[in-house]
DNA sequence: CCTTTAAGTGGAATGCATTCCGCTTCAGAC
DNA sequence: GTCTGAAGCGGAATGCATTCCACTTAAAGG
């Protein structure tokens, strides 16, 4: 696990600037592994080195993106950061969390269009993480990790996809359903 | 929306025939269309006219396998069919949902492995509708299509599977953290 | 029986992710 | 400065899902 060479972090930044510039252009249907590694002007064995796959190029783009969303629900301002009840804090946590995943939808959905179970890592175990622990705080008779997933399996990209795109079901309903889950948990 | 060719239903049984053969040698891995196509004796033009693509191949293999628990809550005995409380009803299917999940989770995570949303077509639909019709008889106040839909995703696949074979998080734990989330509901 | 035609068919062609491997470059040791 | 081996690199080769289209065939009407 040692230090990254220099030339390597340098291509990363390279590919991620053309693979974000690909994206802006032509959305993320454009975005080939062989296109990018040609707009980044390394091989495409590069890219494969790098991410492991699309799917890991698509979280390390999400990544870059939501690292300001991280850290506001680990060291921010409440409701979302430390300082307010568990039960505020997990219901902020999960709107927010509905939010970002919208905004990033068109990424999630390459990101979890992968044979692997890859997608679980990064960030997915960040949010779980910290939702166990809050849920654990707040109810600690629960199995705060499953209890943990199940809140969040209901924000799965595929899922909203379908029923905000194809079904035109609004984003408030999906929020109000959550809610009356927590509702019944948070009590 | 006439009725199918002869030919065309012969095939469509050979092709599901060779595929399930192939499933049970070789596993969901060594489900290449081509093997298919060979095995059944077809050209692969005619899988794709049939299944449309190797997702739906993997749905059509899962609803052979499953009509008799899509018409066990259907029109089975209580608690799974009509007859019992709406409650027991709602609980009784989804712990039945999780076993079969189980029990199909390779063909599963084969099927969800696809760029398009046509996963959320056929099987996932007569869940849901069921779903939400208990919900809506129980909670009338509630947006039972949305609390449905909450209630179904933590059974996804790719979850599942995550949990249980990556990380080693037995079945009746996650069956456990649902029966907490239904208990705030139903009560 | 013919005719007609829409449905169905096979398999070559295409496109794209992923793998492979011989060559190049970095960076620490001497 | 140079040696060395591990890390990194490029891009041709591979494998597989999916598309395309010229060719058959079932089956309904006359």
């Amino acid at each position: 696990m040692g230090r990254e060479r220099s030339d390597a972090s340098r291509n990363r930044a390279k590919i991620l600037d053309a693979a974000a510039g690909i994206v802006a252009l032509h959305g993320v249907q454009g975005l080939s592994m062989a296109e990018v590694a040609a707009a980044a002007g390394v091989g495409v064995g590069t890219l494969y080195r790098r991410f492991g796959d699309r799917s890991g190029l698509a979280y390390a783009l999400i990544d870059e993106r939501e690292r300001a969303f991280q850290s506001a629900f680990i060291e921010g301002p409440p409701p979302l950061g430390p300082g307010a009840e568990p039960a505020l804090r997990i219901r902020a946590f999960l709107h927010a969390l509905t939010d970002r995943t919208m905004a990033q939808l068109d990424l999630l959905l390459m990101a979890e269009t992968s044979g692997t179970f890859a997608r679980f890592g990064g960030a997915y175990d960040a949010y779980h993480a910290h939702l166990t622990m809050l849920v654990g705080r707040l109810r600690p008779e629960l199995d705060a990790a499953c209890v943990a997933d199940a809140l969040l399996a209901p924000l799965a990209a595929p899922l909203l996809a379908y029923r905000v795109r194809e079904c035109g079901v609004g984003i408030e309903r999906v929020r109000s359903a959550l809610d009356a889950l927590l509702d019944g948990i948070l009590a």
